[in-house]
DNA sequence: CGCACATTGACAACATGATGTCAAATATTG
DNA sequence: CAATATTTGACATCATGTTGTCAATGTGCG
């Protein structure tokens, strides 16, 4: 009857990946409030710890595909209740230099280690092959995505 | 070294899921704003349109799998602009039910054809089968979230 | 029937993200 | 070196979503 070859699969990928979108950033906010963090916060932490040194808020808005002053502003917000410090930048007067504090940096690795109790949970029921192959697919999707319509900025 | 069978694989998946998120919200975005919509509200619109016939606010919301309040600001808008008519129900005098105006049900479709359009340029570079893959590994993730984490409400 | 309970719309406060603008700081180029 | 362009932080405005609360409306059960 009707054209199964068209966009069906695609609103239905669409779909699932709101779901499973608010899904994911509950279980964030879930696991972080213990500590005073969302899913938010904790990710902009992460992206910080991962980078293994001191970085500019532009360069961490960079590699977390969000706009610069979006994570100013959780970073502002880190920085009120400690859990971020701002070192001067000897390259650049205005951009400093973001780190995770101590007490930061004590709540960051309890979430990791429960987003990591979580993660075995789930990975129980999900074979990490499924799991690897989405990651992929949706990658494509994305490079789609941007390929037909880029991002400003 | 490191144990490859914990978290790493969720870990990249949610990135990629964050990332295609955006991504498909920018694109709503841009498809809809010759109408003066956005993803929000011809999502909405849609879900209106899906369900064949009057739809309460809370049922939308459900169907969606949004706050009631969330979708209830965005219909709200949506009735000023013209592109939503609310009838009252005989079932409930509070709760009356949405239709789409004239006018947004001529934009809907629009945007929809435009989608459609979209879908298969994007379809044409990404294999069928592995977006059912996802959508199906995404729906069992989300499953997954909900039963360690039910939402309130 | 009548009362406890759930559903609903309305309103408020807040978190998160985008976008736009400005001035300061830095980089690039002629 | 100097003019221009880019990057950056700061600030504002807006769209979207959450949570919480309240009163009005329905539902169901004794």
């Amino acid at each position: 009857m009707t054209d199964l070859h068209t966009s069906d699969t695609l609103d239905a990928l669409s779909f699932a990946i709101f779901r499973v979108h608010g899904a994911l950033i509950a279980m964030g906010d879930r696991i972080g409030a213990p500590y005073g963090l969302t899913s938010a916060r904790w990710q902009v932490m992460g992206t910080v710890q991962l980078a293994g040194q001191p970085q500019t808020v532009a360069q961490i808005a960079r590699a977390m595909g969000l706009s610069r002053q979006a994570v100013q502003r959780v970073m502002n917000d880190l920085e009120v209740i400690g859990m971020i410090e701002m070192q001067d930048n000897p390259a650049h007067k205005r951009a400093r230099l973001v780190v995770n504090s101590p007490a930061g940096l004590r709540a960051y690795e309890q979430i990791m280690a429960e987003w990591a109790r979580l993660s075995r949970s789930l990975m129980e029921a999900l074979p990490a092959e499924k799991l690897e192959d989405s990651s992929a697919t949706l990658d494509a999707l994305t490079r789609a995505l941007l390929a037909l319509g880029p991002p400003p900025d």
